[in-house]
DNA sequence: TGCAAAGCCTATTAAACCGATGGGCATTAT
DNA sequence: ATAATGCCCATCGGTTTAATAGGCTTTGCA
């Protein structure tokens, strides 16, 4: 399940990278072009910003930009910081591997090589789809 | 995230199906061999059941057996039926679609292209996969 | 015929997570 | 100064999940 804090932070991200040039947009613009709660998408942005994806100024007509390259800006790390890990189960996980309690023998555990082979799968969609490809349906 | 429900279902199938042929296997045989709590597993056998793909016998030396043929028991229907949709998002799903009510134009979503493009790579992997094949390793 | 082994069924629980909300503080442009 | 805006903290209600409890029914067998 994607939550709604990722789609949320994905329709944001491709709106400012369209509305990019003009200087911050605010929170509030942003809320009301694509239907979100003020306060959720607030939230939401700010992770953004503390991971280095975006910047913002405050006071009056402050608002957020990209900070990084939206060439630069990978679907990958979009997903792990908002959604979590990529895989669906920790077992499977790269970055956040961790082994299944009730499982002796992992290599030898089908479900664990079925959860790879997916993750592995849409790993490779995400790893190289950067914002301005998914913004403009380039690939 | 794959729910704990599916990865006991997915064990105890494979289990099933290794163990096939010497008559119906019990709960407490198949929670022990795999870690799984009996109450817990309990409930899932019953669904698969009840979902047509085992069969059970009750009474004194009862338990359950696969009903459909394992090269017809495809990970898709299993996926559906423990785990929910396959897609990650309501509007990219096939079998649970439902539409966002933020969302003013579905197609100009590049979210929802991002994720029926994930969807349609994973059902790929899952349609073709049988309990057979899944437990033999073939492909 | 009675007992033990097993599945069937319903209800409940504790914990975690999620989406959202509210209020107050800090900063900035005018 | 004032208004607009981001920053931060705390909380809340709903949902889901994994697990547990307990009692009922069916079956094989001594």
């Amino acid at each position: 399940m994607l939550s709604s804090k990722t789609k949320y932070g994905i329709k944001a991200l491709v709106y400012l990278y369209r509305n990019s040039g003009q200087g911050p947009v605010s929170i509030a613009k942003i809320a009301e072009a694509e239907n979100i709660s003020h306060k959720f998408l607030e939230s939401i942005l700010l992770l953004l910003k503390k991971n280095g994806i975006l910047a913002s100024r405050k006071g009056k007509d402050g608002g957020y930009y990209l900070l990084k390259n939206p060439n630069e800006i990978m679907m990958t790390d979009i997903f792990r910081l908002l959604n979590g890990p990529i895989a669906m189960y920790p077992c499977a996980s790269l970055n956040y591997y961790e082994a299944c309690e009730d499982c002796p023998d992992e290599a030898a555990c089908r479900v664990n090589h079925l959860l790879v082979e997916i993750r592995d799968q849409n790993l490779a969609i995400l790893r190289n789809k950067s914002l301005s490809q998914l913004a403009d349906g380039t690939n």
